[in-house]
Formats: structure tokens, C-alpha cells, sequence
DNA sequence: TCAAAAGTGTTGAGTCTACACCCATGT
DNA sequence: ACATGGGTGTAGACTCAACACTTTTGA
């Protein structure tokens, strides 16, 4: 009987027909606009990082960042490069959020992509549109329905929307498609939306919300992050008692607000409790 | 300035090192113990499908239904295609979860496999472990702790256990690893466990339960799935009223169980309400 | 008859929302 | 001084677990 390793010997795992694989980061950030008062703490806005293609296929398009997977790193490895080549910064969160594999969605012929959230956060001096590229932050809202949703992106003069609406594939499995030309390069509209369904879901229940700021933060900055995600706004006073639950005081202050300075929280490690 | 045309003309995919890709698939259905009393509703068990490898790697290993995404199907189209070949039936719930692609998880080479979880009614006849094979049903059950968690297997005289430990890979990702030698092939009992913990979480809000039934069904029936997959039992009244959000009654009754007929209700559709 | 499930009602504990109110700060 | 956010308190609405109780069936 053959043994595991002549078996081995004799498998070339090169002499099958198979798909590439990819990976496409959407890289999320929090920034702010300009302030008008010394006092008001400015708005918010959820940014991510769009590349503009120089090369074919989809030349001059915006695109999201990623790239093949190579053969010596682990799929999210490869997610975690492409950030990093990117903006120079390490990514705090990392999540899943699923496989594009359509057998079109790629012109250059069979190519998988895995996509992955990744969360930047606010302090962090991403670089990204700076170093000779052609890369920058786009602020992006979502208007969500019941079947249906509009993307639009901003990026000081550039501004540009997609629609997509919800469909059945493969047994029960929900999934968007672009109506109409995208402005986006392949299917990357369609996984910012998967990505963002899923980050606005898990804010709500103040999931992923710690990745956008730094280790100390005040529950104010806290509230601001949920809100630009989830699009609701809560009574502060209310925020403030079901967050006490995931977080635990420093002992510091914050200051040199022109207001009364605010205990700064850090996010407590949760015990799964019986 | 060189064309789309041009460069896709120029552009040879196959000369380019990447891994394989395949898709495993964890199926789940609940099944019965044979019932004691004529009249008691008999114990339900959440059980999975496994297959016992009859070629190298991992000979004579039990492992998931699953094998290399064909170039003329999407990966979910992959997941589905395995479920019907091993069970003969078309599955109702298909749901990605996750990319597994350590460096050294298939001794044939890189191999990165896309996981689904699916779940197959519990009145389907799958038609597993019958032809010919090597394939069946294995009643399984977890015993989770904050970063631990046992596995136990059983089928017939045939039963066995895995234990994982919670560890932290790239950027705030957690996953899984086997302690020891595991009883199954490649990392399968890791993808199992992400699996569950999945399925486990939706099952509490209602997520998927409705996937291991018939389209009519009792609160009742419905209670035993959910308490199957959560291991918590709550009690009949107040489950009734959490779930009337999510069915409506279709009018007909259940009858011939020694005991009061039961309404039968089906799936309402949601509308995300504003 | 009776065990078992179907189904309704109620009570008390806890949670959430909205709102009123006072505090501390930098310009 | 004062606008602005920091922070506490509370009344009323709502939710939820627990449990008591009635109904209906097939053997």
C-alpha cells in the first residue's frame, strides 16, 4: 500500500487548472472637518482609501487597495501589506468579511478575492496620497434601504455614487450587485457595501467602534465614532451608562478643550460571563 | 498609449506562482434520539456531516465535505456542489466563513480553503454514509470557556474529542488552533469551531434557526432548535412572544401527537423598519 | 384518566429614553 | 460672560424572566 509520503512525491499540485487569489482591503478611518468654533468639537466623517489605477484593466478608475496573495504569507498577511505598502501604518482591526468570486469580475481571467475590513485609527498619520501616489481618503455615506443602497464618495473635488441592490445567489446567500457602470474598479463597490453592512451592524453593539481611536479616549469621542457609524444619534447621558459597561476609567484627564475637561476611558477586556 | 485590449492580450495569468483554492463546507442538521414515551417530543441533537478520507493526505482521517473550486464556478457554487454530491440534496442555508490559509495546512502544497457553513432541513433525506461511502452523521457537541473550547464527536461506537485554544493571529484577529494531534484532517477542526461559534451567535436572535426546519412548523419545534444550537433553555411563554416578531401563523394545525395541536406559523419576511 | 404539550395571563425586576439639571473650562 | 461639552438624577415606558394556570389531545 502507497504511504502518505510516495503519495506526495508523486502529487504536483502545479499540473491543475485553478483560480488566482487576491485579497482587497477597504480601510476604514474617522476624520474631521475643519472646525468653525475653538469650542465645538467637529464633525466626523467616515473616510476609506480608494486607489486610482495606473495600469490596466480598469486604468484611471479608483479602486480599492489589495493585490494577489503571494506564496509565502497567509491571506490576511497579504491584507495586512497591502495596508501597510499603502498608508505606512499598521492596522488595528483586521476582519473577514468574504469571497468575490464571480467568474467575471475580473477581466485578466479567474481571479478570487477575499475581502477584508481594516479599521486605521484616527491618530495614526496615515500617508496615504502623499508618496508620489495616486492614493487618497474619500469621505463616504451610505443611504441604505430595504433592497436597495447609494454610495457616494467625496474626496475634495471628486465626488461620484453608486447604486446597488440586493439580491438571492447561491441558496439564501444575500448579495449586492452595481446597477449600471460602476466608477469603481471591479467588483469593489460591492464589497465596500458587504464590509460596511457589517461594520455598521457590529458598531451598534459597540463592536470594531474602539479600533478607530487610540488606547485612552473620552466617551464623548467614543459616542462620536458610533454615531458616524451607525447614523443614529443617542441622549449623551445614555451613551454614557451602556458604554460603562465595555469600559474601564483611566484615572487621566483630558483638558485644553475650552470646556470642562473629561475622564479618559480605555476599552475593558471583556469575560464571556456564565 | 497601450489599449485594455492590448494589455489583456499580453497579460498570461497561469505564468504567475499561486496557491490552490478549495472550499470546505461544515453541514449541519438536527436530528432525533428515538423517543421513550409515546407522547414526549424525543431529544434533538445537532449533528454534522463527515467524510473519511480514503486517499492520501490524512488517509483514513475523518474530515469535512469539500475539494478545489472548479474554474467555471463561483466558490459558494463550489461549497454547494460538495453538499449535493455527499447528501444528494440542495442545501437551504449556505453563509461563508472565512479564509484558512496557514502556510502548512495541506501537506500537498498551498492550499487556501474558503469555509461555509450550510444547513440542511431536518426533514430532507440526505442520503449520507448510504452509498457506498465512507461518509455520516455525527452528533456533536461544544463545551466552550472563554479561550477554550472541547469538541466531541459522535457516531455509533465511533467517538472522539478535540481540544482548541483562543489565540490572537494578525491585527486583532482571533482564531483557533488544535491542542495535540487532532482526530480530524488538515485544520478542520478549526474551521468547524469558527463555524459554530458563528452559528451559535445568530441562533440566539433568531439568525438561521428557521433554515433546520420545514416551511410550516410549531413554536414549539422552533424553540428545540434554538435551545439546541445555544445549549440554553428558556421557557415556553416567553419564547413564544420573542419569536412571534419573526413568524406568522400559516393557519393550518399540527395534529396526531398525543397531545393539544399546535398552530402552525411560517417565516414572516423582515422589513428593516426605520 | 392522564401525561405532555399548547397557549394565556400576571407580577416584579430590570432596562431604556427623554429630559432636567448642575459642573468646569478657555477664550 | 458664555458657549460647549462633562456628568448625575429621575419618571414613565418598555422588556423580560419566572411562574401559575387553563386547554386539548391520543393512547
Amino acid at each position: 500500500m502507497e504511504s502518505e509520503k510516495t503519495y506526495l512525491e508523486g502529487y504536483h499540485i502545479e499540473s491543475y487548472d485553478r483560480p488566482s487569489v487576491a485579497t482587497d482591503v477597504v480601510v476604514y478611518t474617522i476624520r474631521q472637518d475643519d472646525s468653525d468654533s475653538f469650542r465645538k468639537d467637529p464633525q466626523k466623517k467616515l473616510s476609506i482609501l480608494l486607489i486610482e489605477r495606473g495600469e490596466h484593466p480598469f486604468k484611471n478608475k479608483w479602486a480599492l487597495p489589495g493585490g494577489f496573495v503571494r506564496m509565502d504569507e497567509t491571506v490576511p498577511e497579504a491584507a495586512m501589506r497591502e495596508v501597510r505598502e499603502e498608508t505606512g501604518v499598521n492596522p488595528t482591526a483586521l476582519v473577514c468579511n468574504g469571497v468575490f468570486s464571480n467568474l467575471n469580475r475580473d477581466p485578466r481571467g479567474r481571479i478570487i478575492s477575499n475581502a477584508f475590513t481594516c479599521i486605521l485609527k484616527n491618530d495614526e498619520k496615515a500617508t496615504a496620497g502623499t508618496d508620489a501616489s495616486n492614493a487618497g481618503w474619500f469621505d463616504i455615506s451610505f443611504a441604505t434601504d430595504n433592497d436597495c443602497c447609494v454610495i457616494s464618495f467625496t474626496k475634495d473635488d471628486i465626488t461620484f455614487e453608486v447604486k446597488l441592490t440586493k439580491s438571492e445567489s447561491t441558496a439564501g446567500m444575500t448579495n449586492y450587485s452595481t446597477v449600471g457602470e460602476s466608477p469603481l474598479a471591479f467588483d469593489h463597490a460591492e464589497i465596500i457595501l458587504t464590509s460596511f453592512l457589517q461594520l455598521r451592524e457590529r458598531a451598534e453593539s459597540f463592536g470594531y467602534i474602539f479600533d478607530f481611536l487610540p488606547s485612552e479616549f473620552t466617551l464623548a469621542e467614543l459616542q462620536r465614532v458610533q454615531e458616524t457609524l451607525t447614523g443614529r444619534v443617542s441622549a449623551a447621558a445614555n451613551f454614557r451608562r451602556k458604554a460603562s459597561e465595555y469600559v474601564e476609567e483611566t484615572g487621566n484627564m483630558s483638558g485644553g478643550a475650552g470646556h470642562r475637561p473629561a475622564m479618559l476611558y480605555r476599552k475593558k477586556v471583556q469575560k464571556d460571563a456564565e
